[in-house]
Parts: C-alpha cells; structure tokens; sequence
DNA sequence: CGCCTATGATTGATCGGCTC
DNA sequence: CGAGCCGATCAATCATAGGC
C-alpha cells in the first residue's frame, strides 16, 4: 500500500491554511447554527466571497468540521461553542439575511 | 453488501476499498471515452478490473461530479485578480 | 531539525429525491 | 415498481503546514 500511491503525481493538495480571518467567519457560522450546521448553496456562496475562498473550499471545511466536530463533544468543542456564542453576542455577524447579503463590514 | 459493514460490534464500519493504480488507469482511460456506460460495458469492466458492476457504476458517478466541478472552476472564474499560468 | 498534531483535499460509498 | 443519475454528505485517508 506503500508502494501504489503516488497517484501520478497529482498536483493534489499544494494546501494553505485559511487565514485567521476566515477560520472566524466559518467558525462563526458554523457554531451558531449547531442545530444544523448545513448551510445552503447561497449561504456557503456568501461565506465564500466573506472568506476569500472558493463554494467548494467552504463545503470540505464544513464538511471536515462536521465531523471531526462530531469525533469529540465533550472536548474543547463545548469551549469553542462558548467562544462562538460569545462572539455571536458580542458583535453582530449575520444569523440571518440570506438574501440580503449587503456586507458593508468586511472587517 | 458491497463493503463489509462490519459490525465488530454494533458499529457499522464501511470500508473505502482503495483501487490499485492499473484499475484506477482503466476507469479514466474508458471514461475518456464515455461518459456514460452502458450495461454490457459496465458488466465487461466490472469484470476485466474484478471490481462489483455497482463499485464502477458509483465510480463513473463520482467522476463524473469531479469534472463537472472542474470544469466549472475553470470557466467559472470570471476575470479574476489572480495568477495564471 | 525531526516529530506530532491540526487541517485542507480527495475519494469510495451511501442517502434522498427525481426522471424515465 | 425499479434502475440509474444527480447533488450532498459521510468517513477514512493522504499530504502538508505549523507548533514545539
């Protein structure tokens, strides 16, 4: 299984972490929608012009998110809620306006 | 049925089979051709990669999600303000 | 510097819904 | 009614980034 797995080369993940900013918005959202944290197409579109990135680099995040989430409650996650819950109180992100997208603080 | 679902304990256990590089060569050799695959194909594949018609079936079905993605990033991208190679 | 964990991407396989 | 397809998601794994 070692020797098979080079995949010819594959171009394939040359990654770079997101930025703090963006790890934010997408932690942001997606702890204050813990109940269901599965944005729409529109949200995840907005999400993506927010955090620089691409619909599809906001799908694997929350769909790694999701379960690596799931792969600890009871852990830090508990804290990261209340960090999220905090910040989602403190300031004013969204939590609403899927439509009215109007951005005017891009931070 | 297809990947043993092992149930060790009351955990259902789903196994990602990984396909060798020659059968992996075979798929997008023929999916260059096609697209779609037809029964009798589909059946000839299974066969010639010992792999389940439902294992190339879904395969066919995943490639075909990959360049649809890829080719909408591609032309997607209006003018950006980035690289291009 | 190497080692280990965090994290983004990839992909085999499943689920629900739709078409024919 | 059933088969295949699509779109989304899951879940395991790969490969690298980043911290110590």
């Amino acid at each position: 299984v070692m020797i098979l797995r080079s995949r010819f080369l594959d171009a394939r993940r040359k990654r770079r972490n997101f930025s703090k900013q963006a790890s934010e918005i997408l932690n942001e959202y997606f702890y204050s929608h813990l109940s269901n944290p599965y944005p729409s197409e529109e949200a995840k579109e907005e999400l993506a012009r927010k955090c620089g990135i691409t619909v599809s680099q906001v799908s694997n995040w929350f769909g790694n998110k999701r379960i690596r989430y799931k792969k600890n409650i009871g852990k830090a996650q508990e804290e990261a809620n209340l960090y999220a819950a905090k910040k989602a109180a403190g300031a004013s992100p969204y939590s609403m306006g899927p439509a009215s997208q109007g951005t005017p603080t891009p931070m | 049925m297809c990947c043993s679902v092992v149930t060790e304990n009351g955990l259902p256990r789903r196994l990602r089979t990984a396909y060798t590089n020659t059968q992996l060569l075979e798929l997008e050799k023929e999916f260059h051709f096609n697209k779609y695959l037809c029964r009798p194909r589909r059946i000839e594949i299974a066969a010639s990669l010992d792999l389940t018609e439902r294992q190339v079936k879904v395969w066919f079905q995943n490639r075909r999600m990959k360049h649809k993605r890829q080719t909408l990033s591609k032309s997607g991208e209006d003018g950006d303000s980035k690289d291009s190679p």
